[in-house]
DNA sequence: ACAGTGTATCAGTAATTAATGATATAGTGA
DNA sequence: TCACTATATCATTAATTACTGATACACTGT
């Protein structure tokens, strides 16, 4: 057991963090929240590529965010801790807050999706 | 006041968390967890260059996380709201469970900087 | 108005990242 | 073994991002 760094630290939970910071990623971490679910549903409830999707999935998975297991052909996806969430609902709240002004600020680019 | 679809949510919850995703903007809320700062104070809390710290300073007052308030010649920065703070605790438990797991990930890279 | 200090912005570069389409792997049942 | 389905990986491309050094702006005291 080795003892970290405070920088070593920083770069961990800056990836932790990373992890959250990406719209597919969160899309599909809030997919998560109501329970584990297979790659093919969390394709269908995110409307991301296979590919994409499987990416994004590794990606949390190395973050620590969500953890695998296989159950025959299928493989299902789940939050690795209750904190997980709690972090989505920490965010939740503090946007609800202060949703306008971010909203409002200058840099923010909303996709073209969108209407 | 505009009602926002559930995509431009996310899209404000992945700016939100992509505030705190980088080591760099990391150890600036590191700092400001004490109180507000200076920029100068930040750039010697933090050893980043001033330019560099300003422009994560931006983004993280981009993000929402940070304020800004002008005093005479000095720029003071902190925190926006206390549950900036609570999700860096929460990170922070989050991390001191699974910790090795995320270190040990084959994919995590240790800036060279440290041995 | 001027010099000095603190902070912000700009242009350029290098590195990282997200997405796509194609392909590979692994499990299932016949 | 074979065909089939589910998931993962690969190669490429386009876009974003972090950083640096130089410069600009803003405030202060003289």
């Amino acid at each position: 057991m080795q003892t970290l760094t405070s920088a070593q630290v920083t770069d961990l939970k800056a990836k932790l963090f990373r992890g959250f910071a990406d719209p597919s990623r969160l899309s599909i971490l809030n997919a998560l929240r109501k329970g584990s679910l297979t790659v093919g549903k969390i394709v269908k409830a995110t409307n991301l590529s296979q590919s994409n999707a499987s990416n994004h999935l590794a990606c949390l998975r190395d973050c620590g965010l969500v953890t695998r297991s296989q159950k025959g052909n299928f493989v299902y996806y789940q939050l690795s801790d209750e904190r997980v969430a709690a972090l989505l609902n920490l965010a939740d709240e503090l946007l609800a807050d202060s949703a306008k002004g971010v909203y409002e600020c200058t840099r923010y680019e909303v996709s073209e999706t969108e209407k």
